[in-house]
DNA sequence: TAATGCTACTAAAACGCTTTTCTAGCGTTT
DNA sequence: AAACGCTAGAAAAGCGTTTTAGTAGCATTA
């Protein structure tokens, strides 16, 4: 159990000065450039000695900061925002600040209130992860994924282009022409741009994208069974296809296990492809190919773009995007497109 | 852009009272009871219209209260972690508590500071989740899948003589005698007590555990890698065995990738069972036989346990054991033992 | 008629810090 | 000797609340 914090005022007493002066070279403040050395030293050594610190909600009072900042996500159990957590965590804690976490799970009434309750909480600035973004607040917002061009705002962006380019080029070299897509959710905030990127690197390779083959995660949960579902669906059509490029890896994982349901081997009777590359994507029977999107970087970038928005407030609050690129990781569940159909 | 906010004397000065007043009705006050009705009406329609919020940190300063709490685990992008965090979140954050989180990455200094830093923030309680505790603060603390008993700190725990018995009882049954382990790494809570109840229940169903087919997880990467090097050496000793119980879910994961390379079947070869049940393990490629810990669960009665100790602050800070139970889930990873020997 | 009680409020302290402005005492310059 | 400048620190305001202890004015009671 430790001792009763002790206050500045108490310290001070016992040093025989007052609260100001041990403020101001507990602060190192300019102002006490003046106090001489054997002065600082003794308020240092008592403060050491009655392990003086300040208290954080006076202090927050009068500086108007809070050291603080609130990272808003669907769903902290989710390994895309876990991940980005993670990135962001390591530089902030470095920095001195502290965050806040809030999962929305996808309920719009919690995305518009959870803001106004961080800045009650008087939080610095704040961070949207995977999260539809539209207002500009009183304190800098940085989003990871967020597409909406906010005044203010600044997104830090995987390059979408060159993601669908990788995946797409990878699998018509292949061999690859009957593919079949698993969108995203309505709701993720990456469905949309990531759509119309495939729909556009498609158009450059010249592969047909059959509208019977496009198929669509339904549902919040963060679990494989919506890739599962979304796959049999595909497969009820019965149209052929020999590849699958699916929204994320946990929707893959799901895919496949439907594409076995099938009696479909992959990689050999389809091809695999994922997306994000999380942890266990390694580690999946067969291992699983995917588009690396370096998350946990992106995490670091927003928390580092952050806090030099809040440092110089004011200044360069232009929005705009901060790209990272993409990386395609080949495993084991894409292989040369065999014979064309199947059944 | 929200408007510059509002202050309690500001408000008060609009509607020509004093502060007191205000303040007393818009926190419903007994003192306020004799307050006019018609009065009041005009006090809340003001904050309304001017959407007065009380600045947050005044309000704690005086009310040496912050709503605040902290976590900490050993990685938030860890599943595990995220599990207890997401139960956690749930209850705090609809009592009206916000958290932080903060992660150790098992290194021992950050394990000591972390705390410190909490308390400099004056969080109102804590909760350690799978991180050795031995500290007695000033602040109601609560751990999850903590094991030592820390005088006035509550452990929300697994029943592991249940779990154990569980796993090992299953393998038996299925005619299992030559039966792997992979421990946790040391530096996991769970790890003593796990493998305590691991040796107990396998010599009450008369099985013996052969040393040479005890593996342990080392290092502290939360991937498969782990679970992959650690199956690698059990494979080393050539020792024949005819199922593996894994520390989790993630080790499993490598475990098979591991036997899989060595031309071992999963199940036909090699039976496997995990722990924890996260996410992905009933999509995994056999689907994951797994002991379920009840993870969102765990932090929802940590979040639930850790407020009723902080409103009633003072009376029975006796520490303690709450136990929930851990369920066996049976899919594609285990079966019969067929002829016992390989290779 | 004086004491009592109620109603509808207010005054003021306190929470613990930061920061600007001020000052007493001393030595130095002109 | 008056003016100035420096050193070493102090005083005090202010941040925005909460809360305790009043109090002015009126009606009721003994």
């Amino acid at each position: 159990m430790e001792p009763k914090p002790v206050s500045l005022k108490e310290l001070a007493e016992h040093l025989a000065l007052s609260p100001a002066t041990v403020s101001l070279v507990m602060n190192r403040s300019p102002v006490a450039m003046s106090i001489p050395a054997e002065t600082k030293e003794r308020i240092f050594e008592a403060a050491r000695q009655f392990k003086y610190r300040p208290n954080f909600f006076a202090r927050s009072l009068r500086a108007q900061r809070s050291f603080t900042i609130g990272v808003i996500v669907p769903e902290v159990s989710d390994g895309y925002s876990a991940s980005v957590m993670s990135g962001v965590e390591d530089h902030l804690l470095q920095e001195g600040y502290f965050y806040f976490v809030v999962s929305h799970r996808h309920r719009a009434d919690l995305i518009d209130e959870y803001p106004r309750l961080f800045l009650e909480r008087a939080v610095d600035g704040l961070i949207a992860v995977d999260t539809p973004w539209t207002l500009t607040l009183s304190v800098p917002v940085v989003t990871v994924s967020g597409h909406n061009q906010v005044k203010g705002v600044k997104n830090i962006v995987l390059d979408h282009v060159r993601a669908a380019e990788l995946a797409l080029r990878h699998l018509s070299q292949l061999g690859h022409r009957d593919i079949a897509f698993i969108k995203g959710q309505e709701f993720s905030s990456d469905t949309e741009i990531r759509w119309a990127n495939i729909e556009k690197a498609a158009r450059r390779l010249n592969l047909r994208i059959c509208p019977a083959l496009v198929s669509q995660l339904e549902g919040d949960s963060p679990s494989p069974e919506l890739g599962y579902e979304a796959t049999r669906k595909l497969l009820a059509t019965h149209k052929p296809f020999t590849a699958l490029f699916a929204f994320n890896d946990i929707s893959a994982m799901g895919a496949i296990r439907a594409l076995r349901e099938a009696d479909l081997r992959v990689p050999d009777d389809v091809s695999v492809v994922g997306f994000d590359d999380i942890q266990s994507a390694a580690y999946q029977n067969p291992a699983l190919t995917t588009v690396r999107q370096p998350l946990r970087e992106m995490g670091r970038i927003a928390a580092e773009t952050l806090l030099r928005r809040i440092r110089r407030s004011g200044t360069d609050l232009h929005g705009g995007e901060t790209m990272v690129e993409p990386k395609l990781i080949i495993r084991e569940t894409t292989c040369l497109a065999n014979g064309a159909g199947r059944k």
